[in-house]
DNA sequence: GCAATAGTGTCTGTAAGACAGTATATT
DNA sequence: AATATACTGTCTTACAGACACTATTGC
C-alpha cells in the first residue's frame, strides 16, 4: 500500500505506527572501499540514515525492505536486524525543529506533531555491491549518496551512534556467517574475496593463510579457469559452494578466531 | 512517575507510548537449575512474560528495568536488550481478546482500544539468583511464578518465541562475556560455577580443562580458603578477579570458542 | 571402611599464525 | 628487462580436548 505524504503528515497513526521508525544502515561494499548511504532533508545541513515508519499491515522488517528498496531500488537483499534506539531525547535536534520543517516545506505544523514526538527506532543494517545502486531521494530530500566510513558527515539526531552501533553488528556477525554472495561477482578471485574481508573488517589477514582457511570452510571452490586481469599473472576464479554456503548460513562457523 | 491504572486504561498514550512495549525475559538460576519468570493474567490459562509499557519519560531500558524490579524486587541487574518483534498479528490471541478482557476486569472497552492494537515489542533478557527473588503480580495477575526452562507451560502470544531467541541471545553471550557476579556468592567454588555454566549452557565440561581455562582468563582467583560442605572434601574458595572481570565484560573474551 | 565429592597433570592432535621466494602476464 | 600481481608450503607454537587416579571429609 502506498501512503500518500500529505495524508501521512496529517494523519499518519492511521497509517504507520506512532512513536515507531525503523533506521536502515546500508553499507555499500565497491573495490576495497566501504561507504554507508546518507540522505540530507531539504534545508537542513546534517545527514541522516533512510528511514521510515511501519505500515500498519507489514512486519518490521518488511518496513526496513520497503525503505531500502525505496532508496537503492534492491531487493533481495542481506538485512539483519541489530538493536533498538530508545531515549526520550534522541529524536530532539535544533538541527531539525517541527517549525524549521513546516518551514521549508511550507506547511502548518504543531509544536506537538506526531512526526517530532519520542521514536523509539529499531535499527537494521545492510550490505551490498554499490555499484548495482542508483540512490535515489524522496519529495523532501534535497541528496541521498554513499559516504566513506570513518570519513562521514556530521549526524542528525543520534545516527552517527547507530552507525557505529551497525558496524561493530556487522563485522560480529562476518566472524560467524559468511558473507560476499550479495557482493561479488559468480565468479571472484582470492584476492577479491580477500580484500572484501580486510575492507570491511578494516583489518589485514597474510593472503597464504587467508585462502587457505576459507577453502578449507568448504564455502568456495576453486575452478578450473582464471580471470585475465591484464599485465598481471591471472588469478584463478572461484564460486561460492552454496550448499556448504547456505548451511554455515544457518548453523554459523568460527571464523578467523 | 507512578500511573494509575485506570488513567492507563483509559488514556494511554498520554502516559506511555503506544504501540510499543518492552518484554522480559527473566532467567533464575539457582543450584543447577534454569528457570523463566513467567505471569499469567486473571481468568486467563495460558502464561506471558513480564512486560510493561514505556513511559514517556524513560528510556527504553528504564522501562524494562521497571517492569523486572516490579516483578523481582531486584535492580542493579544484569539487563540485555536483544531483539525486537514486530508482526501485525503477534498480540492477536483468542486467549485474550479485548472483550474477554472487559469482561474479566468488569469494565468496558472497545474492539479497538489500544492496548490491542498491533504492538511492537523490545525485548530484554535478565539472569538473576532466584532464591533472592519473591515474585510479585500486579492488580490484574493471577499468578507469577517461576518455570524450569524446558518444560514451559503454554505461551500467549509469541512468548514462547521470544524465550527461544532470548536464551539463544544469552547462550551467545556467555561465550562472549563473564557471568557469575550478580549470580554467586561473593566467595564460590570450582564446582559451583562450573554447575553454572553447564546448566545454562546444557553442556557439560570435563572439570579439569573448565577450571584450567576459566583460571587462565584470570577472571577468578584462588583463594587460601576453604569452604566446609559436611560429609566431603572441602572444596578450595575462589572470588573474582575484578579488575580482569570488567575488562573481559567490556572488551569480551572466547571462552569455549 | 565406605560413600561422596574435590582436586589435579599429561599427552596428543589440530589449527592458527609467522614467514619469502617463485611464477605469470604485460609493456 | 622491468613491473606488478598471483601463487604456494613449512615450521612453530598454543591450546583444545581426552583422559583417571588420589585426597579429603564425615559417618
Amino acid at each position: 500500500m502506498k501512503i500518500e505524504i500529505k495524508d501521512l503528515i496529517q494523519d499518519g497513526p492511521k497509517y504507520v505506527l506512532p512513536n515507531i521508525s525503523v533506521d536502515s544502515v546500508i553499507f555499500g561494499y565497491h573495490e576495497k572501499e566501504l561507504k554507508v548511504l546518507l540522505q540530507r532533508p531539504q534545508g537542513i545541513s546534517k545527514w541522516m540514515l533512510p528511514g521510515g515508519y511501519v505500515h500498519r499491515d507489514e512486519t518490521i522488517k518488511q518496513a526496513a525492505e520497503r525503505v531500502v528498496k525505496n532508496r537503492t531500488g534492491l531487493d533481495r537483499l542481506f538485512l539483519n536486524q541489530f538493536q533498538s534506539f530508545g531515549t526520550p531525547t534522541r529524536t530532539k535536534d535544533s538541527e531539525l525543529t517541527p517549525a524549521l520543517f513546516a518551514e521549508i516545506n511550507q506547511m502548518e505544523l504543531d509544536e506537538n506533531h506526531w512526526m517530532f514526538d519520542y521514536f523509539v527506532s529499531i535499527g537494521f543494517y545492510s550490505l551490498t555491491e554499490f555499484s548495482k545502486v542508483v540512490p535515489s531521494g524522496e519529495f523532501y530530500l534535497e541528496e541521498c549518496t554513499w559516504w566513506n566510513i570513518g570519513d562521514l558527515p556530521s549526524l542528525l539526531y543520534d545516527h552517527q551512534e547507530i552507525i557505529e552501533a551497525a558496524l561493530k553488528a556487522l563485522r560480529l556477525h562476518i566472524y560467524h556467517y559468511p558473507i560476499g554472495y550479495e557482493l561479488l561477482p559468480e565468479k571472484f578471485t582470492l584476492p577479491e574475496i580477500h580484500s572484501l574481508y580486510e575492507t570491511i573488517l578494516d583489518k589485514t589477514f597474510d593472503s597464504r593463510n587467508f585462502g587457505k582457511k576459507l577453502i578449507a570452510t568448504g564455502i568456495i571452490k576453486k575452478l578450473d579457469e582464471r580471470r585475465n586481469i591484464g599485465a598481471h599473472r591471472a588469478p584463478f576464479l572461484y564460486v561460492f559452494d552454496m550448499e556448504n554456503y547456505n548451511q554455515a548460513l544457518e548453523n554459523g562457523y568460527a571464523l578467523f578466531v
